[in-house]
DNA sequence: TTCTGTGAACGGATTCACAGCA
DNA sequence: TGCTGTGAATCCGTTCACAGAA
């Protein structure tokens, strides 16, 4: 386990730096210097083992006895994750979906940027949103490369997904948000992540068909001991 | 392995099945009467083994020699996910996001419904949107027992989200989707799902970042040898 | 013959437990 | 003494491989 990476690092290690690494912002504006693996862990849910784990993928960045640096290794991690720069995206499909991405300002801060915004239907071209000026799909290879687009988000209906993403892979784009509830077909090189509101709660439901409804019973009245009786 | 669900599924499993749903809904739609577990692993990239082995949890629901019924296996897996019935959610946080989530028109098809809207604000409250009057959080509790809310949508600040899932827990609520960049402690019988666009991205990019420059060449370009040299 | 259902084998991620350093 | 870093042990999901039904 050396910080050169030579060895491939597990997926899920990776997933989990974007949250280690967002604790550690909120600890920093707390002012913390220093954290242990225990303290970082009881805030994410997360075994201390497996926090020191994940970390000695990419090195050595804590200290004996004392903990790791809250500011340090935020550095680290942000470096490691190539957070360190900003990310130029295009927005596919400007739809209801698409203009409510476009107006989200959760990306600027983190240094991702949508830079261009396309459609597949010529009736939405040239419109306005926001700085953007609404271009054709066909514009994207050529914006891509203007651009530095690395990064698609998809905004278009399920039945138009696969077509989206094609046109986004021969552009060159090797990443991809989506946020069409399609199964998509890419090259192995090309990552692709699923923003899927409905399929969550499809899983979530599961969990609470199974449970008795008397579980419904607000915790203040279980808390009212006498008053309501639950089980015998 | 047997339909009584004694023994304890695995989460995973049980995070896969929608797919398997969504995936059949195209499948019945396109007219398709039966499917293999080889062809419904193609479409969705897992193993055809892990589609009969998820599915032997619940049921035998296939026929040796045939494959699955495509009809017959979606009604069973819209049954065992609880998706045969409406779900009553409320959303709170009427912000950008807010409004975004109550104008998605992806939830109602699949029986997901948003009954009331809350804020913290009181500024907010008494403000209609579509069908919905703000309300404000205190009167969260009482809506949830006379609307039947299962589910509650964060779609606060991160800064205000532990307060509203320790309000949301209160009432009774005992499933969470929670679209706030923040970790959330919640009881042990207590569901959430994050849906978090920038967490995700903040993992593709340490792909990203490990490509070379070179594979941003569209792939046009890489057909047309001897046009385009990127490198020597 | 084809394809399901499923124990058994496998592999990889998580957790353990402890050596080692501050 | 406290907490990291990490091989070893464990756990658990995935894949294999085949018996059995249509």
């Amino acid at each position: 386990m050396w910080a050169d990476q030579s060895e491939v690092i597990p997926e899920v290690v990776i997933l989990r730096l974007p949250l280690y690494a967002r604790t550690l912002a909120v600890l920093a504006y707390e002012g913390r210097e220093l954290v242990s693996s225990q303290e970082l862990g009881e805030r994410l849910h997360v075994t201390p083992a497996q926090i020191r784990k994940d970390l000695s993928y990419f090195g050595r960045f804590g200290k004996q006895g004392r903990g790791y640096n809250v500011r340090r290794l935020l550095q680290e991690l942000r470096q490691i994750l190539g957070l360190d720069r900003e990310w130029v995206m295009a927005l596919i499909g400007v739809g209801r979906l698409g203009r409510a991405i476009l107006g989200y300002s959760g990306f600027a801060p983190e240094g991702f940027r949508v830079s261009a915004a396309f459609d597949l239907d010529a009736g939405e071209v040239g419109k306005r949103i926001g700085p953007l000026v609404v271009q054709h799909v066909n514009e994207l290879a050529e914006a891509v490369q203007r651009l530095g687009i690395r990064i698609g988000i998809v905004a278009v209906p399920a039945s138009a997904a696969q077509r989206v993403v094609d046109i986004l892979v021969n552009a060159g784009v090797r990443a991809i948000l989506n946020y069409a509830p399609a199964d998509l077909r890419v090259p192995s090189d090309v990552l692709v992540r699923e923003i899927d509101p409905v399929t969550a709660l499809q899983s979530l439901t599961y969990y609470l068909k199974l449970q008795p409804t008397e579980q419904l019973v607000p915790l203040q009245m279980l808390s009212a001991p006498g008053l309501f009786r639950t089980e015998p």
